[in-house]
DNA sequence: CTCCAGGGAGCCT
DNA sequence: AGGCTCCATGGA
């Protein structure tokens, strides 16, 4: 076992960590304390997250200046790319809109940056993620990973991969439904049976524009317009997508009553045209605002 | 008890 | 294309 760390001098702009890895972009990560997206908003916390990062198991947290990890061999070059820890990040946050409630996001959680995760874990969590809370989504991608995923060992505590596509193609519907997936569990089956055969796969997507992508993506089952641009945006750094899920619908409402129009494609186009020159930044930072401000002002 | 969650598929017009 | 209805499961 290796230890090291990534100093913060050496991260173009702000880090918040938790803030990153608790925002419902990424699943897969699990805070040591077992209480990932669960005691509210310990802001600044410093605890560690067990995670898998190119296919080794690794545990980093956040200290005031760097970032620590601990793992079989040095994993600062897969974390740059996963925890998107470039200057471009830092570019992007630095040119969100000027505008509420996007500042206020800005000001609560500047250091949140949008990730870069694998294809196929972002592809099924999104999946699963219809018609769930964050906090089960991210329980039941664990599960997922304990049943059908590889078991590593770090320091004593087994971390498990999330499942190849041929594993989960492999299950039963019965199984998975056993898992807790529900009405989702033929879906996951049928997309992970799709990527594993090689009949639909992430090179179809990469290299189109952002709308023939997303609409390219909606060729996988379970998998509308809205979980389409949940995958672009945190797998496949696409900058444009909004995802319009219940939040975000919300604070079309009663942010920006004037983008709002009767489809998806149309409302999209109306409030990239309102979020600046990276509306899927935008996005996730209202989103991870939304979902908190009220512990905020309570603070 | 009811209501709702980072929606989508299937079917209808 | 746009509008229903149904779909599992767990927490408030």
């Amino acid at each position: 076992m290796e230890t090291g760390a990534i100093s913060l001098e050496d991260v173009p702009g702000a880090l918040d960590l938790q803030a990153t890895l608790e925002s419902g972009q990424t699943f897969r990560w699990t805070r040591a304390d077992g209480e990932t997206y669960r005691s509210g908003l310990p802001r600044g916390g410093t605890e560690w997250y067990r995670g898998i990062v190119d296919g080794t198991p690794v545990a980093i947290r956040q200290t005031d200046a760097a970032i620590e990890w601990r793992a079989p061999e040095d994993p600062t070059a897969g974390l740059v790319r996963r925890l998107r820890l470039d200057p471009e990040m830092a570019t992007m946050i630095g040119s969100l809109p000027d505008q509420e409630p996007i500042q206020a996001a800005r000001r609560a959680f500047e250091g949140l940056r949008v990730v870069a995760e694998p294809f196929f874990p972002t592809l099924i969590s999104f999946v699963l993620s219809a018609q769930m809370r964050v906090e089960r989504i991210h329980d039941l991608v664990q599960a997922l990973s304990r049943r059908y995923g590889t078991a590593h060992d770090l320091d004593g505590t087994t971390v498990h991969g999330f499942p190849e596509p041929a594993a989960l193609a492999a299950a039963t519907e019965e199984d998975l439904r056993d898992v807790g997936l529900g009405y989702r569990a033929p879906y996951v089956r049928e997309t992970a049976a799709m990527v594993a055969s090689g009949d639909r796969t992430a090179t179809d997507l990469l290299g189109l524009d952002y709308e023939a992508a997303r609409e390219a993506a909606t060729g996988f089952v379970g998998v509308g317009e809205k979980v389409a641009d949940c995958v672009l945006l945190f797998s496949l750094r696409y900058a444009e997508p909004v995802p319009l899920d219940t939040w975000i619908t919300g604070a079309i409402e009663s942010h920006f009553p004037a983008a709002a129009r009767d489809t998806y494609a149309e409302t999209s186009r109306a409030i990239r045209a309102r979020f600046g020159p990276y509306p899927g930044v935008t996005q996730t930072y209202v989103f991870h605002y939304l979902r908190h401000r009220e512990a905020l002002q309570t603070e």
